[in-house]
DNA sequence: CCTCACTATTACATCGATGTAATGTGAGAC
DNA sequence: GTCTCACATTACATCGATGTAATAGTGAGG
């Protein structure tokens, strides 16, 4: 059986209250008590019971962290730096994968409000608007992304500038004929539609007439899709003159269907991405991308969340990261 | 304020115990009272306070993920897997990073006693043996991956064989120079120990001797080590016919390093993986590697996990998950 | 020597859900 | 009409840690 406080206050010869006291450090206790206790806590091995604090605290330690798919690199690479800044602070963190299923909204709610989670951090890619309804009955929620509408803090990158910029890039060496994969039909996600904006801006400051037959649509953000849309594509279109995927798993995917047609990159079309990850440093060619700090995103997140834990009371809070563009072999020329 | 059992009672005229009975179901509540119950917790939108619950049952609900490095696209996978299936059987998972620091395994083994977390899944790449003292006061702990002598319940692949069957398919169009990138200096990690010791089998069994300049060593397992590695490497050395990378993240990033220098895969060089990971079958080429199922394998960390939770007497249980070499263009011909 | 002021420590209640043991309720048998 | 018996429901205690308010202990000042 594990040790208790009681326990612990039984071979100190004080009261839990006191063994209490020495562990958060608030109410003073002087010297050769808190030895003891000490002490006794050693020699029991004790480990406080986080259910029993949760209880009574009515905080868990714990953040929830909520992902479309984990298996991505761009979720991963998020998930780790969150993580890791997390339990430097001290925070546990638990994974909760909304998928494609907007069943997972529901229960992801129930679960963030059964006082598990004091907090939520949500990378709302597939989810419906109106899934986050922040209310009192919530924990504070931070937004990870593009999303629109939302009254929830936000971290996120300007996906509309970065876009432009990166259509802008692709096309300084006089390039003029850029496709765009991964306009989504149907529900456009927030994002896509960021990086479509931006992509059809840049064409319009280049005074390049917007082609419709240049953008390329793709079911879900992953290699396999990428790669096979664009393979469809190939075979009904002429090849355009570079490629600006809206992230850089897309890119990967379109990398290789370029490969196996036998096409060169860059010189037979620029390729670029979205995101930094890092396989896309090691694509062949290496990749360029629009990268930022992931780093950072994971440290405002979580000091969005610890603030507004603190103070529930402050309008909503926008915090925008830098991003730059990195290019790489995949566009050189 | 949020509604708690007393408070859906009160609005049921019922007792809190009788509202805890519906939910649980175990012991019988007649028609009418549970559906007054059930209306009475839809109107307050009650929600169980799963901390309460937690002390009370003396468990959580919440399995612990402990990982080296989420960033990486197979501890990415593993933990998508895991989340997804642990998601299906009604659990939580918290995400632990072990990362390279030994102080983690401490905080690991805390965190694991402190009654937040049911049992551990644990893949220990760099932690030390005498970390998991599987004892009585620690939660049950599934172990992911070759690790020797540890009396733990384990999941694993046949490292050894699957190494060594990659190595013979490599060899197979007459290749006899067939170097291993992996192979760490110092404190060997278990799997590279496995991995570098059915490559050498192999070598064995087709009369091939032993060439120590052919053993790339690599500091981390990462894209950016093994780029870094192999170039030096190749600035030494004669080129290899054939390369065995001991994870496919080591395979993208030596696949990079091999285009920077001009070199042909698979023609001038065969390159091969490890773990089967999304972004090697985008590879350029698309990357032969070892596969196995990561699925299978979070269905059966988890499984005996929770029969461990029921029954902790058993002795350690072994669950030996098949592989299968998948040759793809990086080592055709 | 007694009081006052101040600090360290304690007893008790509490957080919310649920197991235990006792109570209440009704039908059916005599 | 009473007595079982079966079953639904309840009162109370409990899980472990901690805030609150009261108490014990200490030393100085009169």
């Amino acid at each position: 059986m594990r040790a208790t406080v009681k326990d612990v206050a039984r071979r100190a010869g004080v009261s839990p209250k006191t063994v209490s006291n020495v562990m958060n450090g608030v109410v003073p206790v002087s010297g050769p008590t808190r030895l003891r206790v000490e002490q006794a806590m050693a020699e029991l091995d004790y480990v406080p019971n986080l259910s029993a604090r949760g209880l009574r605290n009515g905080r868990s330690g714990v953040i929830g962290l909520a992902l479309p798919d984990l298996g991505t690199p761009f979720s991963a690479e998020i998930a780790h730096n969150i993580v890791e800044v997390a339990h430097e602070q001290g925070w546990s963190v638990q994974i909760e994968e909304t998928g494609l299923d907007p069943q997972r909204e529901h229960e992801l709610m129930t679960r963030a409000r059964s006082n598990l989670i004091d907090g939520l951090i949500l990378n709302p890619v597939v989810l419906r608007e109106s899934a986050v309804q922040v209310g009192v009955a919530l924990p504070p929620v931070v937004l990870l992304g593009e999303v629109t509408q939302q009254l929830a803090d936000r971290v996120f990158v300007d996906s509309f500038a970065a876009a432009r910029d990166m259509t802008l890039a692709l096309a300084r060496p006089g390039r003029r004929r850029i496709a765009a994969l991964g306009v989504n039909r149907g529900r456009q996600s927030a994002t896509a539609i960021q990086r479509t904006g931006g992509y059809q801006a840049a064409l319009q400051q280049l005074g390049i007439p917007l082609d419709e037959s240049l953008l390329i649509s793709c079911d879900t953000w992953t290699p396999a899709s990428a790669a096979e849309s664009l393979m469809e594509y190939l075979d009904g279109h002429p090849l355009p003159e570079a490629l600006f995927c809206f992230t850089d798993s897309m890119a990967i995917g379109a990398l290789n269907t370029l490969w196996k047609r036998g096409l060169r990159v860059p010189d037979d079309i620029a390729v670029a991405g979205f995101d930094d990850v890092v396989d896309g440093r090691y694509a062949v060619p290496s990749l360029t991308t629009v990268s930022f700090d992931k780093r950072a995103i994971a440290t405002e997140a979580l000091r969005l969340l610890t603030e507004r834990m603190s103070d529930r009371s402050h309008g909503q809070r926008l915090v925008e990261i830098d991003y730059r563009i990195v290019e790489r072999d995949s566009s050189r020329g």
